[in-house]
RNA sequence: GCCUAUGUAGCUCAGGGGUAGAGCACUUCCUUGGUAAGGAAGAGGUCGCGGGUUCAAAUCCCGCCAUCGGCUCCA
């Protein structure tokens, strides 16, 4: 008998050799047909693999991470024996499960498949499914591994297999497809009950542009039909909520193939409403201590070779531009610190100076590769919420608090809930990637992890993630379809002020050398309205939206009424417009209503005599009639309110 | 940069080797209305750009550009 442990503390007794399942059963028959994962003594473990020691065991459902994932990992194995059946000779790379469903990565040789092929692809799965076969777990040596892959052909899975330690090698069978896997799975396809291919992707071997491109085949699967009709309705949702459709929409920005790619226009209402934000955030950091500052938008090649920009990313820059007579090269800057440095060393600093803190809303531009573009997120010339802190070394961690408290502060304002904090750590096992001492790395990083636990913050560390100068602090936001996006940053940086000798004279009356952190709480201007319009789906908050209410007069007769009262609205900063429209008030109402204009304002023979308006607010209807200058007031308490810098 | 797909009116899209289509939006007229679509008429497009094939190309072929979804990258 063994000793099983549940996550509540309790402990029961079962045979030696029992599996997950068997125990879910034991506590209820319903419940174990739930069950699609487990955990033993914390190891990933297939619910019908057995125990055979006292262990400590969760169960896993669909709702738990840990379910889902076994269930679109044994879902990626399903597809591997559907395309394996469908276009025999097709080799392997890899298939993990993902957030949302699956992939595999498959090298088709001569076969084509395309979108057409989809369809033939999920009836084949489903029909593998329906077989229920059980997925076989069966630890393999080595040598037996590479025989059996390397008799079919299997060149990707060989290369995996060279690298795994002899002994610790599995592999999962089901029907007649086996696979090279770590686990856990599902003890057999029946669950699988609906699925759906979603694309075709090309993605380099292991991640790496050198190496060959497979296709990557994309599906989602969920153990009822009913489910995926769900999922497929919320995507479809989701697809209304993208800044690009609602940037059009809404009239904010637009790009021209003239201008070029990757350079977004702000219209009118878009830079309004961008203003609207530099403003909020520059009452903010007024007092927070900083000066704002204002540099060129180009700057001498040598910045950058003193900055080490040049040489780390040169070639992924705008080129230099050659000055006609002297033939000096300028290039648009790519980053404002190599700016803002030189306006550091601008005069004699002093320790009683620190922490200097200049800030700039800066317009960079760069070079990036033509199919990374997208929308407002990712695009060659934007601008930057930018600042740069300079202070003594023991400043760091206090410095690096007031930042963080902006970026919460912002956050909370514009009620961004459902952010990621990330830490991003150096590569330790490619530091030649990066520039700066082992100990100042050290430091940085040390400040960083301690900030965030002082802030209560769970923060990811990610090895890899840093800057080639120093970590950094990331806040990341999805968007409307789950991509991550860098929104927040902060970075420590000691290797600029010693790239530009920067220094001050400390209480000692000697020279020392400031730290200098990098920070933009929204990250660019362009990302962050991208990003706040797929989380409010276009519905932005009264003091950002671009215009707030809509006087909608009954009939023409009461077009001066309404055009008197958007006069008298905008000089108390209301900001409204006109629908004087030769239509019906129930088709200006629906327009407006779809429209998302907050509220709009009716007005008629009754609210033309009394100085009224008829007001209605959007998505609740009717609020009865008020005052203009209520209603003004209204409107400027709702914005005084979503604004107020209680800190 | 790489792989796949797409590009027709302001928007959403249909069509397709031989007068360029719809709905919405827009303009004008009728209507003058009270909380989610009143009616009529009109205007609007070298079918992304450049080549090629053809008597004839928006349609077929090639190249380029842009865009979607990924990969890689992201100071």
């Amino acid at each position: 008998m063994i000793d099983i442990t549940f996550p509540d503390g309790s402990v029961k007794q079962f045979e030696a050799g029992i599996t997950p399942f068997e125990v879910a059963q034991s506590i209820s028959p319903r419940f174990a047909a739930d069950v699609l994962a487990a955990k033993v003594n914390g190891e990933e473990w297939d619910i019908s693999r057995p125990i055979k020691e006292n262990a400590s065991i969760e169960l896993f459902k669909w709702d738990d991470p840990e379910g889902k994932h076994a269930f679109w990992h044994s879902s990626a194995h399903l597809l591997a024996e559907a395309l394996q059946e469908l276009y025999p000779g097709v080799k392997f790379g890899i298939g993990p499960a993902i957030e949302n469903g699956f992939y595999y990565d498959i090298d088709p040789g001569e076969h084509k498949i395309t979108a057409e092929d989809f369809p033939k692809i999920e009836k084949k799965m489903l029909e593998l499914a329906q077989r229920k076969a059980d997925i076989v777990r069966a630890d393999i040596s080595k040598a037996d591994a590479l025989e059996l892959f390397g008799n079919r052909g299997e060149e990707y899975k060989c290369e995996l297999i060279s690298e795994l330690e002899d002994g610790h090698i599995t592999t999962y069978t089901q029907g007649g497809f086996t696979d090279l896997c770590r686990g856990p799975h599902l003890p057999n396809t029946a669950p699988i009950k609906a699925v759906k291919i979603t694309s075709l992707a090309g993605a380099y071997w292991r991640g790496d542009e050198k190496r060959p491109q497979l296709v990557r085949v994309y599906g989602i699967t969920f153990p009822k039909k009913k489910m995926l009709d769900e999922y497929l309705t919320l995507l479809e949702e989701a697809k209304k909520r993208d800044h690009r459709l609602l940037g059009k929409e809404m009239g904010l920005f637009t790009f021209s193939h003239t201008v070029g790619a990757g350079l977004p226009l702000w219209l009118p209402k878009g830079a309004a409403l961008r203003d609207r934000l530099e403003q909020f955030l520059r009452k903010i950091q007024k007092r927070y201590g900083y000066l704002q500052v204002i540099t060129p938008h180009i700057g001498n090649k040598a910045l950058y070779v003193t900055s080490g920009h040049w040489a780390k990313y040169g070639k992924d820059s705008f080129q230099p531009i050659k000055t006609p007579q002297e033939g000096e090269e300028y290039m648009l800057k790519p980053m404002n610190c190599p700016h803002h440095c030189e306006i550091f060393k601008a005069a004699p600093r002093s320790y009683r100076e620190l922490p200097l803190r200049f800030a700039e809303f800066g317009t960079v531009y760069r070079y990036e590769q033509s199919g990374e573009l997208h929308g407002l997120t990712r695009v060659r010339g934007f601008t930057q919420d930018d600042a740069h802190l300079f202070c003594a070394p023991e400043q760091i961690k206090d410095e690096f608090l007031k930042v963080m408290d902006i970026i919460l502060y912002i956050f909370r304002a514009l009620d961004f809930k459902n952010f990621e904090v990330q830490i991003s750590l150096r590569d330790p096992k490619n530091k030649e990637k990066y520039i700066g001492s082992d100990e100042n790395w050290h430091m940085a990083e040390q400040a960083i992890i301690e900030a965030c636990e002082e802030k209560g913050l769970k923060a990811r560390q990610v090895e890899g993630e840093a800057a080639f100068y120093g970590p950094k602090l990331d806040f990341m936001v999805k968007d409307a379809i789950g991509r991550r996006w860098q929104l927040g940053t902060i970075q420590v940086d000691y290797n600029l002020p010693e790239r530009f000798e920067l220094e001050y004279t400390g209480a000692d009356n000697q020279k020392h050398r400031p730290v200098m952190i990098h920070r933009a709480p929204f990250g660019s201007m362009e990302r962050f309205v991208a990003v706040l319009l797929e989380h409010t789906a276009g519905k932005l908050p009264l003091w950002l939206i671009p215009e707030q209410c809509a006087v909608l007069p009954i009939s023409e007769k009461f077009n001066d009424y309404a055009h008197e009262v958007a006069k008298r609205l905008e000089a108390e900063d209301v900001r409204a417009i006109v629908d004087d429209r030769n239509e019906k008030i129930g088709k200006k109402i629906r327009d407006n209503e779809l429209s998302k204009i907050p509220y709009m304002l009716i007005v008629g023979e009754k609210e033309a005599s009394n100085d009224e308006v008829a007001v209605r607010k959007q998505g609740e209807g009717d609020l009865g009639t008020m005052k203009v200058a209520d209603f003004a007031k209204l409107i400027n308490d709702a914005v005084a309110a979503q604004t107020a810098q209680d800190i």
